[in-house]
DNA sequence: ATTTCAGTTAAGTCCACATAGCTCG
DNA sequence: GTCGAGCTATGTGGACTTAACTGAA
């Protein structure tokens, strides 16, 4: 641990920005993304206690700490007296709330730690907030959803808390809205409310974190994240790696199923550092097999030295990619790249291996038969030239000229009749012309 | 293990023309 | 500031070409 804020490099980070990826203490998030509207906008969550470098997505109530998706597997998917600990899925953020309005989202941060854990809670309680600053509401739509996973997969939909902060705030400039975690998972429960955020428990079922069910409603174009959106709003150029960055580290994985086996230590560190197709494909990793998964998720420098970095990243051109082709090809696969792979290299051997496998293999099945019938629908920016196109007349694939249609010009302004034959119908022609030349 | 070759797949190119967007008077 | 003329760049789809990839011999 020991990592200070991105930002002021003097506070224990306690949030973190997708958007940004940025650790960032409350003051600096306070800050930063109190700049602009689009800022205001960026999705924020806790930060995981364990790692510290990635968000965390879930509470354990028993250990009173917050948790990102691997550690979470680390504690409670390999630790057969750990996985029955109560956890609750942690809600993000955007917009600038007060302390109350954290303190309202994550009632859990006022809570006391227990002795000799993490302290940054305490601290986070002590953080000075600038009040004065931009007034957050919560947003009439905000829906605050919060799951409490027992011992039998049940997850129940809070709304008290919405309803609280709707009567309590006003609703006319909705600036922060809670959110679900973007992770879909897994309901062993069963249910059948698909609107609910699934939770797994991921002892059981781990690989289905990553099924096709994952993307099947992930829509790009209702995300937005078009270059020309992003130039319009910087005035700057964006390189299509930073869309990449945009999308979320997960998903720009597929390509590591290229990388030999054995790193399995990179592996583990280009999620946590969210890195790029073109780093995975061209960097060599510098780590050994040999590493520890521990050492491998908790040190933040060699995760950097593997991959390069966030900061680095926007200097990476990816102009090999199109952003059609490059972008849904990592937002449109239907299994991790974890799935791919084999084993996630911070899963040991476990006796549910073969159990894990028979998924995974399956998961892989259907990864494939959609990558096979996947096509990317183009865009298209102009209805009326489209229904132009469909109608113009074409010659051997390419458009032709009023009046060249059907190989001949019917325009009396052409002074010359135009012939348009394919190699056969030539040889074909010159053929009829000999026997009419050697006939005469 | 390496090379060669045929088959497959994906990406790029071409065409004409309507239209968006810009400058200029 | 508004308007119109003139100009340039862009986008549209199907056929074709080219390059890259794959598997077998």
């Amino acid at each position: 641990m020991g990592y200070n804020c991105d930002f002021c490099e003097h506070q224990r980070p306690v949030v973190y920005c997708r958007s940004d990826a940025a650790c960032l203490c409350l003051s600096c998030d306070r800050n930063v993304h109190s700049a602009n509207a689009l800022s205001r906008r960026h999705s924020r969550t806790l930060l995981c206690e364990r790692c510290s470098s990635q968000p965390a997505f879930v509470r354990c109530a028993e250990e009173r700490v917050s948790l990102c998706e691997n550690c979470d597997w680390i504690g409670h998917g390999t630790s057969t007296s750990n996985s029955t600990h109560t956890r609750q899925t942690i809600n993000s953020y955007s917009g600038c709330p007060s302390s109350a309005e954290l303190s309202s989202l994550w009632p859990f941060f006022w809570q006391s730690p227990s002795p000799g854990e993490s302290t940054s809670e305490q601290e986070l309680g002590l953080m000075s907030i600038p009040e004065n600053m931009e007034r957050t509401s919560w947003g009439p739509t905000g829906n605050t959803i919060s799951q409490n996973q027992n011992n039998t997969g049940v997850a129940e939909v809070n709304n008290d808390n919405n309803a609280d902060m709707g009567s309590g705030w006003d609703g006319s400039s909705s600036i922060l809205e809670i959110r679900s975690p973007p992770q879909a998972l897994d309901q062993p429960g069963g249910s059948t409310d698909t609107s609910l955020p699934k939770f797994s428990c991921p002892q059981t079922k781990r690989p289905s974190l990553f099924e096709d069910d994952l993307y099947d409603d992930f829509n790009m174009d209702d995300v937005d994240l078009n270059l020309e959106n992003y130039e319009e709003l910087f005035g700057v150029t964006l390189n299509h790696s930073e869309e990449l960055f945009e999308n979320g580290g997960i998903d720009c994985l597929f390509r590591m199923k290229d990388m030999p086996a054995a790193d399995s230590n990179c592996r583990g560190a280009v999620p946590a550092e969210s890195s790029s197709v073109g780093l995975v494909n061209t960097v060599q990793p510098e780590c050994s097999n040999g590493a520890s998964a521990d050492s491998m998720m908790s040190n933040k420098t060699d995760s950097i030295l593997c991959f390069t970095g966030r900061q680095a990243h926007s200097s990476l051109s990816f102009s090999g990619l199109t952003g059609e082709s490059s972008g849904g090809d990592y937002q449109d696969c239907g299994a991790s790249p974890m799935l791919l792979m084999g084993e996630p290299p911070w899963c040991p051997p476990c006796p549910e291996s073969s159990f894990q496998s028979s998924t995974r293999s399956n998961a892989v099945m259907r990864y494939k038969e959609k990558k096979k019938t996947r096509k990317f629908e183009k865009r298209v920016r102009y209805a009326s030239r489209k229904a132009r196109a469909d109608v113009r007349k074409r010659v051997r694939g390419r458009f032709v000229k009023y009046g060249k249609e059907n190989g001949c010009l019917l325009s009396s302004s052409e002074p010359y009749i135009y012939l348009q034959l394919d190699f056969s119908s030539f040889i074909k022609a010159a053929a009829a012309a000999a026997i009419v030349i050697a006939i005469c």
